[in-house]
RNA sequence: CGGGGUGUAGCGCAGUCCGGUAGCGCACCUGGUUUGGGACCAGGUGGUCGCAGGUUCGAAUCCUGUCGCCCCGACCA
């Protein structure tokens, strides 16, 4: 693994071999071959639906509510934000008809034409308008508001070159929108909804990010202000995990979405939005595997625990009595746990595919086990095994499954510490940029730097860091002159 | 849209240079033996070799055209 990681920083290197082992042999997904759309299976899509779970309690625990909006935008919507249409407006699929027909010699369908659309429709790439123009109605006073809406949904964005699931052309997400009586209130909102999402990838993915602001060239188009997190894959690249935007009032004026304040003068509401996406599947591969396939922290593992009991044929009941017993006593707990006493599997094929899946936790017991009441348990993590006598065994794997869950974070943080790298000579950047890994850099806060910098080693403005100190600053290691902020550089996804 | 590759069984590939009966591994089906780390033996199903022309007694193989896909770049969460 080290050494194909090692090629993995070279963007020449076919990443796909290693990514599409773990992916499509765990039975995660496989591409389909409409424009980079992705098929996600039963096991990953389980996957998703913990992530979303525990992502969608802590939305509602800072007041947010879920919504739904159409899929359908006219596109008259997405030309009333200039810069917001500018930033989507090569990547759209187009609704132009409404109907088809049976060809003339009756083999097929063709679009009628007749029934071309007045205005075409536009498959949502991101819903900012269409949620902004139905707020308008929603909102006349200050008493109405914030608004505070999430929805799960899918979005398209009819990118040129696609990856299964960091850059997918339709892909499943969360997209918040707020609609605040003040700038500060919004402000405060982006980065409020910034740390629920560094929180949520600590807690539960495992995954230690970086927390920062974009410059302005990365920047969502028509946001004032756009936060990020920025995680580290296993070759050194930085993988934006998730964003949150301060959008001012660049929406309220387009949707001429008004209030009147409590001085009775009428304002523009000021708004946000925040995402991510199935990306954070990807972010969850790239971090926490290894030769074996996935290690899913157990907070986000659909199954938690697998208990393999090892049989010859008529033996099967004297197993099923014990082990379905600490199967429901592990449920009781709260523990997702799968029996595995399938017949047409063998163990040693069990084994190597929950290992493929990530199960956090194994449970095997045979006959010898049986007699001396004991178990094999083995941690996916480390893969160490330890036999244990099976009376309370379950104290045992649910104290077992909070310590993995903190070892593998524990893990991440630290090679993402062991990989941040204080840089302000240009030539040494050059150099180990190549290695991979976070620089932090002083920048003299212009896009022909960045530009450059782009054009000379592939690698980005991630954030502006938090956290990171601010202070003699010295001067932009590329042009020389002086800095206004030390930045995160790194190659990216 | 530029540069490179590739198309042969459900999947992964060999065969193409040098034309001569369509092959291998995995998967699948049947039977048997197995079951503490991806079982073994025997038998079996499945392909108009991307498509269209051409050369030839004969084309997966040579020639011409065409289409699809993959990788690299511009785009991007």
């Amino acid at each position: 693994m080290a050494k194909e990681l090692k090629d993995l920083t070279k963007r020449s290197v076919d990443y796909s071999r290693w990514y599409n082992e773990l992916v499509v042999k765990a039975d995660l997904a496989e591409q389909s071959d409409v424009r980079g759309c992705m098929v996600i299976k039963p096991y990953g899509y389980a996957i998703w639906e913990t992530l979303q779970h525990e992502l969608d309690l802590r939305f509602k625990k800072t007041g947010v509510q879920n919504a739904y909006f159409p899929l359908l935008i006219p596109k008259s919507y997405l030309s009333r934000e200039a810069e917001h249409v500018e930033g989507f407006a090569k990547e759209c699929a187009v609704v132009t008809h409404y109907r088809l027909k049976t060809n003339e010699e009756h083999t097929g369908v063709v679009v009628d034409p007749a029934a071309r659309l007045e205005e075409e429709l536009i498959i949502r790439p991101t819903s900012e308008t269409i949620i902004w123009n139905t707020y308008k109605n929603w909102i006349h006073s200050w008493r109405d508001l914030p608004v505070l809406c999430n929805q799960w949904c899918n979005v398209m964005r009819w990118e040129m070159r696609t990856r299964l699931f960091l850059r997918t052309s339709e892909f499943l997400w969360q997209e918040g929108h707020t609609a605040h009586a003040t700038r500060e209130e919004a402000e405060e909102r982006a980065r409020m909804m910034l740390d629920v999402y560094a929180d949520f990838a600590r807690d539960i993915l495992a995954i230690p990010v970086v927390r920062g602001v974009k410059s302005e060239t990365e920047r969502f188009a028509g946001a004032l202000d756009t936060y990020t997190i920025e995680a580290m894959m296993q070759d050194g690249k930085a993988l934006q995990s998730g964003t949150s935007h301060f959008l001012g009032q660049n929406f309220g004026k387009a949707f001429d979405v008004k209030f009147v304040n409590k001085e009775n003068k009428e304002e523009y509401a000021w708004a946000t939005s925040w995402g991510v996406s199935t990306r954070l599947m990807g972010a969850l591969i790239m971090t926490h595997s290894d030769d074996n396939g996935l290690v899913l922290p157990p907070h986000v593992a659909p199954i938690q625990v697998v208990i393999v009991p090892i049989f010859k044929g008529p033996e099967l009941d004297k197993f099923d009595a014990v082990l379905g017993g600490l199967a429901e006593r592990l449920a009781q707990r709260g523990i997702r746990v799968k029996y595995d006493n399938a017949d047409n599997k063998r163990p040693g094929f069990k084994f190597a595919d929950y290992e493929l899946k990530g199960v956090p936790v194994r449970v095997v017991v045979g006959g010898r086990d049986l007699e001396a009441g004991t178990c094999e348990v083995m941690r996916r993590d480390t893969l160490e095994k330890e036999t244990l006598p099976f009376e309370g065994i379950e104290d045992h794997i649910a104290a077992l499954l909070e310590e993995m869950q903190t070892a593998i974070y524990e893990k991440a943080k630290a090679r993402l510490d062991a990989n941040i790298f204080e840089c302000d000579n240009y030539e040494e950047f050059k150099e180990r940029i190549k290695d991979g890994g976070f620089f932090l850099c002083p920048w003299d806060g212009t896009a022909e730097t960045e530009a450059q910098i782009k054009a000379e080693t592939q690698a980005t403005i991630r954030c502006v860091p938090y956290g990171v100190s601010q202070e003699n600053l010295g001067v932009d290691m590329v042009s020389g002159k002086p800095a206004v902020a030390r930045v995160v550089i790194a190659r990216s996804y």
